[in-house]
DNA sequence: ATTCCATGAAGATCACCAAGCTCACGACCT
DNA sequence: AGGTCGTGAGCTTGGTGATCTTCATGGAAT
């Protein structure tokens, strides 16, 4: 079926806005972090990465500059623009994690959020126990609802648990731990979509956040804190099976 | 037709040099951050940014995408370009920070960022007892000494101390902890120039900074943390003095 | 070995076209 | 008659391409 609307035009519904900034962007960082452009490596003229991508220089210069502004490449003036280490990244940055997707493996980069998780979000949920709104832990409800719901759905499950622990950061009314929602989604949506066949573990996941919601209206910090723990207890299992499904050769440093 | 004279706009001193980009993105930035373009608003076209700053709309255009890219304002199609609420902004990122500079004070982000360092700094230490390698302990063995020496200059202890903790983060082997060092940077640099009268405080953060590196020199991971979370007591003590000094009227939101 | 200069690539500017968001104006329907 | 809705003009950003300037760099000349 094709849909005639009269008003609109017809036959464009793939690329309505002409996108071509973001997604040169997304491209040359993706194409970087395919070591495409290895680190420590000079990257094309820009004259050549107009040919290579068919765009404007302008249009690369932008996506230049947007890199450089998450620390992924440095331009040296009248040299040329090298590739930086990926310790230089801002890897905080949620634009960034996004580039990197499934590569985030090869970072080692989820062993070190779940570090920061575990010093974190107990953390979180101890203030969230002593700061969150009724509409913030209502949220919090809805959240988990979601999660209970979507049950079968891993990208459903997936995106409510996401939304359930954003909503924790924001309850926690921190700014900084707000920031770290971007490489928390990351670890979830990598760690979680390689343990969808243990269904009991969602099972227990879900009693575990509903656990965490009833702690946060009992204003009970400790016992936040210990669903917090237990949850990232079922988080490293899942990271665990995440890695070892996804990297059958492990490459060596 | 505008000749372009060297004196050309006296508005501001950015001008020359091929830093002109990064002048303009931080005087915008700064701009911004001094609510001449309040959050919620549009900023001027494109062409008046030009004439407002004296550079071309290339440079306003790379400007911009480089603030879009850290949250602070968004490009909307052919409308124009609204400033992001603070609350969206990348305070994680040190340019960010460094821009925010004095205006910290304003952004309720201090209390905050000490909240974080007590949830990870810790940590960071426990990690580093275990991890950090003999290089890595001498770093800071090296950053502890300049700190001791540089006691009577207010800007190089605080450097020395910056380094400090960045190098125990970097021995935390954690590189979500070591992207952190921006926001421990920020907090050292605006909350300990205020406390440098205190100099039996110094004294006595010096003394546990040592401390510190023993303990990673034994290995011994509780000592660590413990050390750590002195440091954050005189930490919070010198933010207290700090905030009190820099805001006579406290802004409400 | 030092100095100088040709080279080439990034930095920056300008002029222009494309496309879509706004808004006001006018026609049409109730 | 009045309100709603289509429509088009105008404005603003998105994107292109040509052009000039500025210097790091490396090789040639001294």
């Amino acid at each position: 079926m094709e849909g005639q609307e009269p008003q609109a035009v017809a036959a464009e519904q793939v690329q309505r806005r002409p996108r071509v900034q973001k997604n040169v962007t997304r491209t040359i960082a993706s194409d970087i972090c395919a070591d495409i452009f290895p680190v420590g490596s000079y990257l094309p003229r820009e004259n050549d990465l107009c040919e290579r991508y068919g765009v404007s220089r302008t249009v690369i210069r932008e996506s230049l500059k947007i890199l450089e502004s998450k620390g992924m490449v440095r331009g040296r003036s009248r040299v040329g623009t090298v590739v930086c280490g990926k310790d230089e990244w801002n890897i905080l940055d949620a634009q960034v994690l996004e580039w990197i997707g499934e590569r985030i493996f090869e970072f080692d980069l989820l062993n070190c959020i779940l570090e920061a998780r575990r010093a974190i979000e107990p953390v979180a949920a101890e203030f969230a126990a002593e700061r969150a709104t009724v509409q913030e832990i209502a949220d919090l409800e809805r959240a988990w609802q979601a999660m209970r719901d979507g049950e079968r759905d891993v990208a459903g499950f997936t995106d409510a648990d996401v939304a359930f622990h954003t909503c924790l950061l924001k309850a926690s009314h921190n700014q900084v731990f707000l920031q770290l929602v971007g490489i928390i989604q990351a670890a979830l949506k990598f760690s979680l979509h390689a343990s969808n066949e243990a269904a009991e573990r969602r099972d227990e996941a879900i009693d575990i956040h509903r656990e965490l919601v009833e702690a946060l209206r009992m204003r009970d910090k400790a016992a936040a804190r210990d669903c917090s723990t237990r949850m990232l207890d079922l988080a490293a299992r899942d990271l665990a099976t995440a890695v070892k499904q996804h990297s059958p050769a492990k490459p060596v440093l």
